[in-house]
Order: C-alpha cells, then sequence, then structure tokens
DNA sequence: GAAATACTTGACTAAATTAGTTGGTTATAT
DNA sequence: ATATAACCAACTAATTTAGTCAAGTATTTC
C-alpha cells in the first residue's frame, strides 16, 4: 500500500466525477483545469482507471469521463490500487528468505499495519466523501 | 500526509526498538540486518525520530536507541510525520488561489481524506500493533 | 464522408524523492 | 588509549512521479 501524491491525485479526480451529476462525461480537459493536474498525467491515471473498471469513457465530440460504477460502489482502495501497483518490499519480495523465524516479526507487523490501512480506505466511499463534506458545510 | 516505503521503514524500526524488551539499547546496525535496511538510510532516519523526540540514544560502547515513550504513548502518525515531511499540494500551496469557490471542492475533500486517514494512524499505537500480532499467533 | 472532437497509446524527458555511500566527528565505556 | 557506536554532511545512484510530445483511433455532427 502506497499513499503518495499519485494516489491524491487519483482520489481527488474520482471526487470531481462523482460530483459532477449532470450526467454527461466530463472532459480530462475539464479535470485539468479544475484540479490543476496535467492533461496528460491525467491521461496515464485514467488510462489505469479504467483499465481497473472504475470509469468509463466516451468518445467523440460530447466525450469525455464518468464513473462506471455509482459512487457508493466506489472505495478509496479501489482508486489506490488502480494507480498505485503496490510495490512490495525489496529484498524480501513475497517471502523469499524471510519469513524464517523472528528475522521478519516486524515486517509481517508492519504488513498488518499496512492491511488496516487497505481496510479502512475500502471501508470509504466516494459517496461517503461527499456526503460528509456536505454535512460540514456551515464550517 | 504521505505514506511510502520511507514512513514503512520508520515503522518497521520502531516496531523492532519496540519489541526489544532487553532495556539496553539497540544498535542501528542491529536493526539494520534484522530489516534489511542500509545503516546509513536508517542513520537518517533516526535523526529524524531522535528530533521528534520518538526515541532517544546512548552513545558509546554498549549504545545504540531506545523509544522515547512507552509504546502505548506511540502512534503511527507521530512516526510517519516524523521521517515524513508532508508535502502540501503542489501549486495552491495553503490557500493561494484554491479556496475560491467551487474550483477547489475536491481538493477540499481530498483534505478531508487525508484527515481522516491521519487521525486513524493517530489512533493505532505501536504497543497495540504488537498486541494485535500476538493474538494471532495461531495462524 | 469529412472534419472536429476527444480518447488511446507509447516513448521520451525532467524533476523529485528515496536509498545508499563515503568519510569523517564526537562521546563514552572498558 | 582504544574500540564502539552515535552523529553529521555532502555526495551519488536508483527509482518514482510528473509532465511532454507525437502519433494514432473511434465517434459524433454537419
Amino acid at each position: 500500500m502506497q499513499l503518495t501524491t499519485k494516489g491524491r491525485y487519483a482520489i481527488t479526480a474520482m471526487l470531481d466525477l462523482a460530483t459532477n451529476t449532470s450526467g454527461r462525461p466530463v472532459t480530462l480537459e475539464v479535470i485539468s483545469d479544475r484540479q490543476n493536474i496535467s492533461l496528460s498525467y491525467l491521461e496515464q491515471l485514467f488510462s489505469k482507471l479504467r483499465k481497473a473498471s472504475l470509469v468509463k469513457s466516451v468518445r467523440g465530440p460530447g466525450g469525455g469521463y464518468l464513473l462506471d460504477s455509482a459512487a457508493e460502489e466506489i472505495n478509496l482502495t479501489q482508486i489506490v490500487e488502480a494507480v498505485d501497483e503496490n510495490i512490495d518490499l525489496r529484498r524480501c519480495k513475497g517471502m523469499a528468505d524471510c519469513n524464517n523465524g523472528k528475522q521478519c516479526i516486524s515486517h509481517k507487523l508492519w504488513c498488518e499495519v499496512s492491511d488496516q490501512i487497505r481496510s479502512f480506505l475500502r471501508s470509504r466511499t466516494l459517496q461517503q466523501v461527499i456526503d460528509e463534506h456536505n454535512s460540514n458545510e456551515g464550517t
């Protein structure tokens, strides 16, 4: 589990899509302007998001991107994992010579922490994030 | 809030310290061997951890590092923030020309997500992570 | 069916971050 | 004294992130 600017860009862009209620596709150019993310970098990210079936594209004039599922159905782990191909530990890829005894106790602990973060993010959908935002309007 | 290999290394090393119950300092060399992290990279990280008062050092022979507080008192956000100086958004540092209207709605949403992750990590102490590990022993 | 729109792809470059190296110095226990 | 191990700073290498460029392909609209 990584959580860097890359994942943040992806979440930001997906939230932008999720708040578009017009029903019409949103172009990457518009997202680029609104969110200050370079168009071509967005293209890279959306290529991955599309392959992960998180968004769908509409070509031609009036085209753009739409969420592929309802905002209630898309959680943050899906987004982060779609763009941030999760890099494993460097030396002990998988379990190589790592799991022998206490050598790796804190590596194992780390994995558990990582799992907890992942499942926390999985429990949060785009819609929830938006709803919580709206209920805080007054601040 | 970043969460990269750097933060993971720091958490891993801190967990290593936290599981040392001998009461004697642990050298970076030992951690380096046990966790497969280069000694000099550990030095960089521990310099920051020390400045953040998360660990204390003992010089000279028999020296090394110890947690500065009890493992119950140290949470994961403290560790990550100590080493991963949190990089803000690129263009709209602070609030520059960002907060004007709907321009930034999903930036704001992102900040809220980020806060949620931060407070989740803050709710988890080193000791809790270790305890949960021990109660899963049988697997 | 031609033109415009807008996604798609891939290779490339630049910048930033992470990781590791080197070569010291300082403090302290023995 | 000497060995140990923290401390420090500047440097390099590797990797990742971010952005650029240039060509495609699909689709709508006229």
